[in-house]
DNA sequence: TTCCATTAGGACCAAAGAAGTCCGATACTC
DNA sequence: GAGTATCGGACTTCTTTGGTCCTAATGGAA
């Protein structure tokens, strides 16, 4: 169970923003000073903003920002916004189709749910300003 | 976040196993009883059998069993045994190269270990025992 | 108003990982 | 000891993911 690269930058990425003040730096600027390849996280901040935790400038001297404080942010969201809604099991997702034939009447369901539960919490319980070290600033 | 198909099934068949009473169970008939695809089934009992969650017999009226008690076997086990150990981002697993570069001074990698560590626990928590409805035995 | 820097949203390709298939090795039963 | 049911591991196929590129749309500045 591993989460994937994009969302792994993407904490290093938001948490890079999270000392911006307001500043909105562009993609371009971001993948320099993170050195992170450039056409991917343009990619994932489109994805990002998308998910309403960025708000996008477009325009000249444009660029993303947070759309809220980093304190506000977790890592779940984070997930969320890349991967898609955390559901360990198929029975879980609500995007999946009924692929499993004994659903409606599956006991083990309900357990799934009390592990998916635990899971998002730990992960809900941690955010960005958790996640970022002070002297980040350097990069 | 998902965990595999493979990890899934898994859980299953494992579950089922725990009503057999070291009665060993062949890969083909339990691919019928819980009607999942043979080969698969077949694959992922070898893997857990490296693991050393299930005892494998050979020959004749050979089979699998469970090497230890449901209530012995934990979720966080079963995923290890299929998809590695839990490793949310590269920088924890140590499987992985040095790929990040400044992993070393890195004050991320703390507060990840801490994320994982916590959905370890969640995973940990939950057994088989607690996944098997007692109905479970109709398959 | 015109130009330029920037994001938005696709289509597209390549690589990695998972899923599924096969055949050989092993060990049990008769 | 022969036959057969089963595991064990190498191999192939396929899906997902990561990454690239191109064109349209937007907004600020000259």
């Amino acid at each position: 169970m591993k989460l994937s690269r994009l969302t792994d930058y993407a904490v290093i990425v938001l948490t890079k923003l999270s000392f911006a003040d307001d500043e909105p730096a562009s993609a371009a600027r971001l993948s320099e000073e993170l050195m992170l390849p450039q056409p991917t996280v343009s990619k994932l901040l489109k994805m990002l903003a998308k998910a309403e935790l960025l708000i996008a400038q477009r325009g000249a001297a444009g660029g993303y920002r947070l759309s809220r404080s980093a304190a506000a942010i977790s890592i779940g969201d984070v997930i969320a916004a890349i991967e898609g809604p955390l559901a360990l099991t198929a029975c879980i997702d609500e995007r999946e189709e009924d692929v499993c034939g004994v659903q409606s009447f599956c006991g083990m369901r309900g357990n799934w749910a009390v592990v998916n539960t635990a899971v998002s919490d730990a992960l809900n319980r941690v955010t960005l300003a958790d996640m970022a070290p002070a002297w980040m600033n350097m990069f």
